[in-house]
RNA sequence: GGGCGGUUAGCUCAGUUGGUUAGAGCGUUGCGUUGACAUCGCAAAGGUCGUAGGUUCGAGUCCUAUACCGCCCACCA
């Protein structure tokens, strides 16, 4: 026992558990459908796992989520539910795409000149070769996946119910192509989803200029952000109630440079407030250009190719960059004359979440999902409770994106993904969709068959993970029993992409939500809230701080000390305080441990027996209500909060307290020491399972070596449970009250820490070294009983000479020469020789007596307020019960006071 | 433009059925190392809980307004 080592070697230990557990199959559920002696009746509780990317380095986002979602699964696990936790990673389309081109670019060639089929074998070999990292690096972060259970969103199967979902999709007319205003990302040359622009504030400017009339010198001033467009420009829009422009409606003016000729229009959409109050219309390249456009009939101008090079259409200006072309048709105008003036502006740059390019409105014929039927069941689903969204506040925000939902474009222009289940026929140019590849056109019987180019989003795949994970569209038995999941626990940043989307195909495909609760965590920043970049350097490496720390120290950290939803601030030195806890929690059990050895468990019976002291039941009263009060907040998913009253539980009371009450209680030997020692074990037991969840390492380590000491003792677990063959799979704690246990315990143990500490604070102030033992008198009143049976305790914990110390109900005079103090009406006198200067005692006493004092007419000042009716009987007696003790304080310490003289 | 969050000790943050002297970690100060732990112990200093109203016997906690910081959605050229 007392071989543990003085420090936690958490490097060896949480290598050798893991592949420990992982191979005793305690990853896997409890029962299990592909088990024989699988029990249905069994409840299940299941987490589909946020896929990360396959390209993924692990950051402390997949941290977070890591140790949250390890913690529930353990939790469950803990309390007897079949859990299951299933793995698996994201092909991440672009993501992936990028990375294997770069390295082509490195090999000196290209995805273009490999060809599809060639770049797609290279990603794939790319993916054998990298994609096993994140997996692996979660593996350290204690992960209980079930690993057998790991999917990949391009496996056959996955890929399979990507068709059917397509398939069901289009035949129910919910999916269809179609030219429509797209985001085109230039760079990548793929369309990209609304989601996947963001905008940036950026310095720029607004540019004013002449639309001249036809036949006139007169002109409608018009002004743009981006005069390049002006090359597709088809019309120019005024407000019908203009009174400026109203005259121009109707008449034509001319595109300046390429001459072209277009109409004034009026549309109600012109804010007359805004710039010259009067718009150009370029349907082709602008959102509401596009609308206004297909209300006016307008001719749409497609004046950029797939590189967002001008296209034939920008006539002198084919074949420049959009920036190019519009330093030159601006330069252009002002030579004719055409411009107004220049004038700053602040921007709203829409760019690629991806690449950071800028991002360019298009017409393009892509795929589109009809996204309102599936929006409004995934509305009803949150709306009538079978969806709960923790912390609650999102249910707003969900609300929000989901009745303002614009069809959702799915088609991607790219090689690496779910190509669309499409076909188009040579011959007689049929379109069939189809589950299977077709090998001849079910028209005409053509061989001649051709499949769209493009792939889906990948979060098209990740939309189906809870099920297609479990074998959807087969009705497998992992199917039928785990589905559907228990919770969906992941950033809020990914609501939309993610979480919604799961929402509205689980709904849609198998008619049930995917799973009840969806808990949202925080984004983790830097020490100053600031977000973590390799540019700003402030990135904090989970894999170093693992190294340095321990996997347990970091899982904490990010557990502990935040609330659900919240962002979290996290420094290394929070790590180190954590590791710090670890080991504090270590070298408890250390102690424990070693003491176990130093009792004679195997007495024979002597009919010696020992009741539970006043320690004992205090300690075991407060982890009752410390078991109360995790389970209750886990229960609405507050787990930093239980996490800090677990870490409060350990260190400030049973380690500092009882603890070090328990090695006088062991002292005594006999009965005493062994009821001491099983107290400690049983307490410390209770508190690895709570912990556990949260610090897997350690706890499972070291209560190993616990259930083992208290095994070959006869010693007894906590309430309820057993000593099972590992604490992953031991069961949960349950608060239970135990025999002649009462409340009054807890006061009465306060009473003593409020002496103890007075004493000790006097010590310090006086500085009187802990070596030093001293002399007490206390005055105790009617409370000498209690702290009669606390003799030990008190002389022992204050670093008092037990023989000189003095309980009695009351003195018969004040001491002189000693120092004193009244806590909670108790007196206490130390004689501390050559120690006291009168004056100052009678200062600090007239200061405790000020503070107390005021205590009083406080407390007399509530109860005679309408509080004394109004609250409730029991807050009422309480703060009696405050009053009198003071009082009678306040009457001690007056009498103290006086017998220092004047 | 709409919405959300934050504002509590020097710093980073907890504080969820409103209960009457507001907590932790880190940092600071003093004392302390003969066996659980210096990755430690014992103490101390430090807060009118952003501001102003309101509800209530009672508000960090609920309501309203407001300031500042941050985020999300929308995308007026």
């Amino acid at each position: 026992m007392t071989d543990l080592p003085k420090t936690y070697d958490f490097h060896a230990t949480e290598k050798r558990l893991y592949q420990w557990w992982e191979e005793r199959g305690y990853f896997k559920p409890r029962s299990d459908p592909k088990h024989p002696d699988f029990d249905p009746s069994v409840e299940p509780f299941v987490i589909s796992i946020p896929p990360p990317n396959v390209t993924g380095e692990l950051h402390l986002g997949h941290a977070m989520f890591v140790s949250m979602e390890d913690l529930m699964i353990r939790y469950h696990r803990m309390k007897g539910y079949s859990a299951l936790w299933v793995p698996g990673s994201d092909h991440a389309g672009i993501a992936t795409q990028l990375q294997v081109e770069k390295m082509l670019v490195n090999e000196g060639t290209s995805r273009e000149a490999l060809g599809r089929e060639e770049f797609e074998r290279r990603t794939w070999e790319w993916k054998r070769k990298y994609g096993g990292i994140i997996q692996q690096q979660i593996r350290r972060l204690g992960a209980s996946c079930d690993w057998e259970r790991e999917r990949f969103t391009l496996d056959p199967g996955l890929s399979r119910a990507v068709r059917e979902a397509f398939v069901r999709l289009y035949e129910k007319g919910l999916i269809y192509r179609g030219p429509r205003m797209i985001n085109w990302s230039p760079g990548l040359k793929t369309a990209v989803s609304d989601l996947e622009v963001e905008y940036s504030q950026e310095p720029g400017f607004l540019y004013h200029f002449k639309y001249m009339l036809e036949g006139s010198d007169e002109y409608i001033p018009v002004a743009t952000t981006r005069p390049e467009t002006i090359l597709g420009d088809s019309a120019v829009a005024v407000h019908p109630e203009d009174e400026r422009y109203r005259k121009f409606v109707g008449r034509t003016v001319i595109v300046p440079i390429l001459g072209r000729k277009v109409p004034v229009i009026a549309d109600d959409y012109v804010d007359r407030e805004f710039g010259t109050g009067a718009l150009k219309i370029t349907p082709a390249h602008d959102p509401n250009d596009y609308n206004i456009g297909q209300r006016h009939n307008l001719e749409f101008i497609n004046m950029l190719d797939d590189s967002a090079i001008v296209n034939e259409n920008g006539g002198p200006y084919q074949g420049l960059t959009r920036e190019e072309a519009r330093r030159r048709l601006w330069a252009d105008m002002k030579a004719a004359g055409l411009t107004i003036k220049e004038e700053p502006y602040q921007l709203n740059v829409p760019r690629s979440q991806r690449g950071g390019e800028i991002i360019e409105p298009r017409i393009s014929t892509q795929w589109f999902v009809r996204i309102q039927p599936l929006a409004e069941a995934a509305l009803q689903a949150v709306r009538n409770g079978q969806i709960k969204i923790v912390p609650e506040r999102f249910t707003k925000v969900y609300y929000n994106w989901l009745e303002n939902i614009e069809d959702w474009c799915i088609s991607r222009q790219l090689w690496w993904g779910h190509r669309i289940p499409v076909w188009y026929c040579g011959n007689c140019h049929q379109q069939v969709v189809a589950r299977e590849d077709p090998s001849a056109c079910p028209r005409c019987g053509s061989y001649d068959l051709k499949q769209d180019e493009d792939v889906l989003d990948t979060w098209f795949s990740s939309g189906l993970w809870p099920f297609s994970t479990l074998g959807w569209p087969e009705q497998t038995p992992d199917l039928q029993y785990f589905y559907p999941t228990s919770i969906m626990e992941t950033g809020y940043d990914i609501l939309f992409f993610w979480v919604a989307r799961m929402i509205m195909m689980g709904l849609e495909f198998t008619g049930e939500a995917p799973f009840h609760t969806v808990y949202l965590h925080g984004l983790i920043r830097d020490e100053n809230g600031q977000k973590m970049s390799k540019t700003k350097g402030n990135v904090i490496d989970p894999l170093q701080v693992m190294d340095e720390l321990g996997t347990d120290a970091l899982r904490f950290s990010v557990l502990v000390g935040s609330a659900p939803g919240n962002d979290m601030n996290l420094s290394v030195k929070k790590v180190e305080a954590n590791r710090n806890f670890a080991n504090k929690v270590w070298n408890a059990g250390r102690f424990i441990l070693g003491t176990l050895d130093s009792i004679q468990f195997s007495e024979p019976d002597s009919g010696d027996t020992a009741q539970w002291t006043l320690a004992d039941s205090w300690v075991w009263g407060r982890l009752q209500a410390l078991l109360r009060d995790v389970e209750r907040l886990f229960a609405v998913h507050q787990y930093g909060e239980a996490g800090r009253q677990i870490y409060e539980f350990f260190w400030s009371e049973f380690a500092d307290w009882y603890v070090e009450i328990a090695k006088q209680q062991i002292a005594e030997g006999g009965a005493r020491a062994r009821l001491t020692a099983e107290t400690l074990v049983r307490v410390l037991d209770g508190c690895l399972r709570l912990l556990h969840p949260f610090t897997p390492f350690i706890t499972e380590e070291l209560w190993g070596h616990l259930r083992d000491a208290a095994l070959t003792r006869g010693l007894r677990p906590i309430s309820g449970t057993d000593w099972s063959e590992a604490l992953i799979i031991a069961s949960w704690p349950e608060g239970q009250p135990e025999e002649g246990w009462e409340e009054q315990k807890i006061a009465d143990f306060g009473l003593v820490q409020d002496i103890v500490r007075a004493i000790r604070n006097l010590r310090a102030e006086r500085k009187v070294t802990p070596g030093k033992r001293i002399a007490a008198l206390i005055a105790a009143g009617d409370r000498l009983p209690v702290l009669e049976a606390q003799r030990r305790t008190i002389a022992s914990l204050a670093f008092l000479d037990p023989q000189q110390l003095t309980l009695s109900e009351r003195l018969a005079e004040i001491p002189q020469g000693a120092v004193s103090l009244v806590v909670s009406g108790v007196e206490l006198y130390l004689p501390l020789a050559g120690l006291v200067d009168t004056s100052a005692e009678r200062e600090r006493l007239q200061a405790e007596l000020n503070d107390i004092a005021g205590q009083v007419s406080r407390l007399e000042g509530l109860l005679s307020s309408p509080f004394a009716q109004k609250a409730p009987a029991a807050v009422v007696e309480k703060e009696r019960q405050k009053l009198a003790t003071f009082q009678e304080t306040v009457a001690k310490l007056k009498a103290q006071l006086e017998s220092l003289g004047s």
